[in-house]
DNA sequence: ATGGTTGCAAATTATTTGCAGAATG
DNA sequence: CATTCTGCAAATAATTTGCAACCAT
């Protein structure tokens, strides 16, 4: 309970750190948004934030709320979970199956591996609860992408890598 | 390019059964868009379905695009990529972990786990691309919902579970 | 025949945007 | 002080729904 609040401190320092070197200015609303989304390791969405953050700044507006986590995301302080701005898709591949996202053309390639479904994950999970599906999505880019180098052009600039 | 045509057909002989079983009416537009889902193994999204199937069926509309698609998903004959119906969510968590999504009451769990940041999925998809994320989903039922059995409200009917 | 299904148009939900005033560096 | 932000309200995009006509069983 008490390292939980020096550990937002901490991150609000990294915080300011960042918003300073992306150029953009570090107002009273990002830094609640912000340390809101630490506090909650939910995942939560947009109006959740909100609805949150708006008991203790009663004025602050929903699309703020967007704006600024869009903006976070962009100066790589926070990430989306999955799929972002996308439609929902369809799959009539029932078998077990992995996606490869090619963070340049948007193409979903669908990929099996033995190595891969034989993962003893409910080990590490035991405490979490008990697991039925496994999906494993791999994010880079693909060989047409590769190949088509300075023609093909970028679907969204959001997609931070994260070194394996 | 001939069994091509022969594995629309089986599936389509598949997918009168399942029809049936369900209770549904076999329409020429949901066999249609069905035939159009296993044609196109790129996961397209309802828009793309429907502008596809609008060629040789030109009066379908879009919503019934969306009605079947959903209807395909209920009864069994298709999947959607990833979670639907939701908002984006965001995290301020940026190590490297993967996702527990409960089911039931479709909390998300973060978790870790050596063996799958290991995973040399590389090789599997070389032929692919160059993958630089990997992240594992799991999906299942988790300890909060097992506990409390019985009182819990099943949020989606939609998760098929798949044997690991 | 008749109840599920379709197409249309209108509704809803999530998210984005233009603009004038407010706050930050 | 000069911009960058914010809040408001209105716009957009994806998806859903009510309803009368239509089609499969």
């Amino acid at each position: 309970m008490e390292n939980y609040k020096s550990e937002i401190n901490q991150n609000l320092n990294n915080f300011k750190e960042v918003c300073k070197k992306a150029g953009v200015k570090c107002t009273s609303q990002r830094m609640e948004i912000f340390s809101e989304l630490i506090k909650k390791s939910n995942h939560p969405d947009a109006e959740t934030v909100y609805l949150s953050v708006r008991e203790r700044m009663p004025n602050i507006s929903l699309d703020t709320v967007y704006r600024t986590l869009w903006l976070l995301t962009d100066i790589g302080l926070i990430n989306t979970m999955g799929p972002t701005h996308e439609r929902t898709r369809f799959d009539a591949n029932l078998s077990q199956h992995h996606h490869f996202v090619c963070n340049q053309c948007g193409s979903i390639y669908d990929f099996d591996s033995k190595e891969t479904n034989k993962l003893k994950i409910s080990e590490y999970v035991k405490n979490i609860g008990t697991a039925e599906t496994i999906q494993v999505n791999l994010q880079g880019i693909c060989i047409v992408c590769t190949n088509n180098e300075g023609n093909s052009k970028v679907k969204e600039g959001r997609n931070d890598s994260l070194a394996m």
